[in-house]
RNA sequence: GGGUGAGUGGCGGAACUGGUAGACGCGCCAGACUUAGGAUCUGGUGGGGUAUCCCCGUGAGAGUUCAAGUCUCUCCUCGCCCACCA
């Protein structure tokens, strides 16, 4: 008997299904479709580990899964290739980036197909392509003309070891997400992207998304909406005495009553101008101090609360009471207005701020469930429901109803109004680095900022000798004076290029909405051709793409809907994200998630190598739930090879003996298998798709069972159900049987629900909730029938002997082939 | 601090709308075959006991129910995310 000798036979079916057009889609294919996308990769240079494998596998089964049913599957592949990490590799291997990434791609697509997925090569692309990226240039222009992108002078994330500008969604506890060195404030002028003005949208169509509800969560609260009031204090200076408005935002317009200060933040324009100027020393060293604070500093919540009293007060529209102005940096300058009105009675940080500088605390929301001191005094801030006192005419009134009252009665004095605001920033754009997009715009003398006509685009990166980044917060290209200098396309006279690039996510985020065209080029893609692919039926990859990756390509989309240029505008219908593999340390002996830096990895490579690319499959599927984090075990990859190889026997054997029928034990347990595996593909329990597969084998290789009548179409069926998980494998049965062409061309057969249904039934006879005894009784008996029997069970009996039968509960359940009955005695 | 998810054998994990807890696999034990086995096959494997029978068992405690891993409440532990957003 021939072994299972996968060295012999995998590449050979890899290269048969490419040549053959298994790994093909055609866009006019009339079956339904279904898009099946694989978050891209960038090519980094040490390769994939088994734990990127995980999401590929998956998406590869549900593909195979969907072939098989008869739909058209779109399941390509691609790379994201510009950005930090592929420049950052080059600059480490001292190697030109385009050339660097090449290589990188060649290893990485040659690891794919061991995989022997199906993705649709002749679809790949990069977005360094320039076929490409003249399209992500494009998205660029329309949106600075639309007036969504703008130029601005601000402190900005900086990371020092990239040298570089990054966004606030890049910033993890103030380190930089790609290289975890601290980031600073750095003052750059920067291209920046309007995405609040899509916060609304973003927010609310979350609610169509069939996505983890933890992503959702995520970004819901990226955008963090709050809804308050607006409300014009008037600050008198301290210098001459002058008076002037200025706006706070809250979300407890019904607390205005007890505002015992106001707060600006350090870097409110309006402190220099009515500061007392006595004060102007203390006050500029507590801005210098505070601008030095890292994010961290900042952020540290055990940090006791700082500020400066500026001499300068204000009057709350409300009262006309008069409070001090402070700065403190526990307000920041981004959001809401930069300055607030402080209530400490009923605001956690209000009310230690002014414990520390001995301020008022004025309780205006009444509730006897507040902390109390024995002088009836505060504890600590009560943000409890109640109603209102101090609050002049307001007193008495709920707080929720107040909260309407108060802000209505501001608007009315012109003091205020109702307001929506957003934690959510705009998007830093630009980047000081070398290998982006260039930002396709020119400064002209004359006519300012200016898009390059869509006929001149791509601009494409000049060819260089030094692309590190410099670190002086200007790119590289600004050091090319050949290619920065350049004609205004409006007017003609001299203009200057911008010279910062794109970020990493300016490429993916619309890289889903060019595998359907790939080669278009009058356009992101044939919008007839778009119309029949999208959106993404299945978007899987890792939750580390949460907030970034996900929200800037909604961004992206709803754009382009607006502008016409496609006709959805949600991109990702249904969004799987896989756990993560994790293996235990080398370095600390800790469980940790694989990786280079953790000494961990698990390369496909040497797996493949062992037991073939199919039991490594089977294992990734095995290792855990797919949402759940796993851990790689070296010992359990052994299971699924010895599985493989029983599996591979029973094949092999059965198809000496298989007839025309089977036992029809045999045939209820291919139902099972029928129906197990095709429920499970569809919930995504793939684990438990083993577990199937493998009772199969072992009912099928039982020796009880090996007088039983096996059919072709019973091992037939047994591969049609492995083939999603183990292609090679079943193919190369799949001929061994002679059962014709691939087996990829099959159809997933039916099973019928009467036919997994046992003869028997099995009863399982409780006492009061106990088991105490099980009987079998022909399948569909009657309820009375099996009530009679139980209590007549000679086990059963002595359990109800001299005691009260008080109730008997009879619950057939022909799902499981079984009943229950449970007698209550006394 | 806020949010959120999860706690089941020696281990990874099963368990549909409440209805036989521990599927499947790893490991372990015993046996078979063998010069040998770290290959393969067969059987066993939650804990405890006066062992064809009984008791206890899904982080802890209470509750609802004929019946709770599953539902409700309180608490403990761990993971992840956000973290002065007014």
């Amino acid at each position: 008997m021939r072994d299972y000798d996968f060295e012999n036979f995998e590449a050979k079916w890899r290269e048969f299904w490419e040549e053959t057009g298994l790994h093909t889609c055609r866009n006019d294919d009339p079956r339904p479709k279904y898009y099946c996308l694989d978050m891209f990769p960038y090519p980094s240079g040490s390769g994939l580990h088994v734990g990127h494998w995980r999401g590929y596998v998956l998406s590869d089964v549900c593909s195979r899964f969907k072939t098989l049913q008869g739909y058209n599957v779109l399941h390509p592949m691609g790379w994201d290739a510009f950005g930090l990490p592929a420049e950052n590799d080059a600059i480490k291997k001292k190697i030109h980036p385009r050339i660097n990434t090449e290589k990188n791609i060649d290893n990485i697509r040659r690891q794919l197909k061991e995989i022997g997925a199906m993705y649709n090569w002749d679809r790949e692309f990069s977005t360094t392509d320039p076929e490409y990226f003249k399209w992500t240039q494009w998205i660029f222009v329309n949106m600075f003309k639309k007036g969504l992108a703008y130029k601005r002078e601000m402190p900005i994330n900086w990371c020092p070891s990239c040298k570089t500008g990054v966004a606030n969604e890049e910033v993890v506890n103030g380190n930089c997400e790609r290289c975890g060195s601290e980031v600073s404030k750095k003052s750059l002028n920067q291209w920046m992207l309007k995405i609040t003005e899509y916060a609304e949208r973003l927010l609310n169509d979350i609610d169509k998304l069939d996505w983890p509800e933890q992503v959702k969560l995520l970004q819901r609260n990226w955008i963090g909406r709050s809804e308050g009031a607006d409300v014009v204090f008037k600050a008198i200076s301290a210098r001459d005495g002058s008076e002037r408005d200025f706006t706070v935002y809250t979300t407890r317009p019904d607390t205005l009553f007890g505002a015992t200060y106001v707060v600006f933040a350090p870097e409110h324009a309006m402190v220099s101008e009515i500061c007392d100027p006595a004060k102007e020393k203390e006050i500029k060293d507590y801005i210098d101090w505070a601008g030095k604070q890292t994010d961290i500093d900042r952020t540290n919540a055990k940090k006791d609360k700082t500020g400066v009293f500026i001499g300068a007060y204000a009057i709350n529209p409300v009262n006309g009471e008069k409070v001090p102005i402070w700065i403190s940096d526990y307000v920041l300058m981004g959001y809401g207005t930069g300055a607030i009105m402080a209530v400490p009675a009923h605001d956690e940080r209000d009310f230690e701020f002014a414990t520390k500088f001995n301020i008022p605390i004025i309780e205006v929301i009444y509730s006897d469930q507040a902390k109390r001191n024995p002088d009836g005094t505060l504890v600590e801030a009560h943000i409890i429901d109640g109603k209102l006192i101090n609050s002049g005419d307001f007193n008495g009134m709920d707080w929720q109803d107040a909260k309407e009252k108060i802000t209505a009665q501001l608007a009315a004095k012109g003091r205020g109004r109702k307001t929506v605001n957003y934690k959510m920033r705009d998007w830093i754009y630009s980047r000081q680095r070398y290998w982006g997009e260039p930002i396709p715009l020119v400064n002209c003398e004359k006519c300012g900022w200016v898009a390059i006509p869509e006929s001149q685009l791509p601009v494409l990166l000049p060819e260089v000798e030094s692309y590190e980044p410099t670190g002086t917060g200007e790119s590289p290209l600004a050091g090319i004076s050949e290619w920065v200098n350049t004609t205004c396309p409006d007017c003609g006279g001299p203009a200057k290029r911008e010279t910062d690039t794109m970020p990493q996510w300016a490429g993916s985020s619309w890289y889903f909405l060019r595998y359907p065209d790939p080669k278009c080029a009058d356009g992101i893609a044939d919008p007839q051709i778009l119309k029949r692919w999208m959106p993404v039926d299945l978007y899987v990859g890792g939750i580390e793409h949460a907030i970034l990756h996900l929200l800037y390509s909604r961004f992206f989309v709803k754009f382009l809907f607006d502008i016409g240029a496609v006709e959805f505008d949600e991109p990702f219908s249904r969004l799987f994200n896989q756990g993560m593999i994790c293996r235990i340390s080398d370095k600390t002996g800790k469980v940790e998630k694989m990786s280079k830096s953790k000494g961990n990895v698990v390369g496909p490579d040497e797996i493949v190598k062992q037991y073939g690319t199919d039991t490594l499959r089977l294992y990734e599927l095995f290792v855990g739930p797919p949402e759940m984090e796993s851990e790689w075990s070296d010992r359990s990859i052994e299971g699924i090879y010895r599985f493989m190889k029983r599996a591979w026997k029973w094949t092999l054997e059965a198809k000496e003996k298989a007839g025309a029928s089977d036992d029809p034990e045999t045939l209820r347990q291919r139902h099972i298998l029928i129906k197990n595996c095709t429920e499970r593909l569809e919930t995504f329990k793939f684990n438990t798709i083993i577990s199937a597969l493998m009772e199969f084998i072992n009912f099928a290789t039982d020796e009880k069972n090996a007088g039983l009548a096996v059919s072709r179409e019973t091992v037939e069926t047994f591969l049609i159900m492995i083939s999603p998980l183990a292609p090679h494998f079943a193919e190369e049965l799949w001929r061994e049987l002679g059962a014709g062409e691939t087996i990829f061309k099959q159809k997933w057969p039916p099973f019928d629900e009467a036919l997994t249904k046992a003869g028997t039934w099995t009863v399982v006879v409780q006492i009061s909730g106990k088991v105490r005894g099980k009987f079998d009784v022909p399948a569909d008996s009657a309820d009375a029938e099996i009530e009679k029997l139980a209590l007549a069970d000679e086990r059963i009996a002595k359990w109800v002997e001299g005691k009260q039968v008080a109730k008997v509960i009879v619950r057939p359940n022909p799902k499981t082939n079984s009943a229950l009955v449970n007698i209550v005695v006394k």
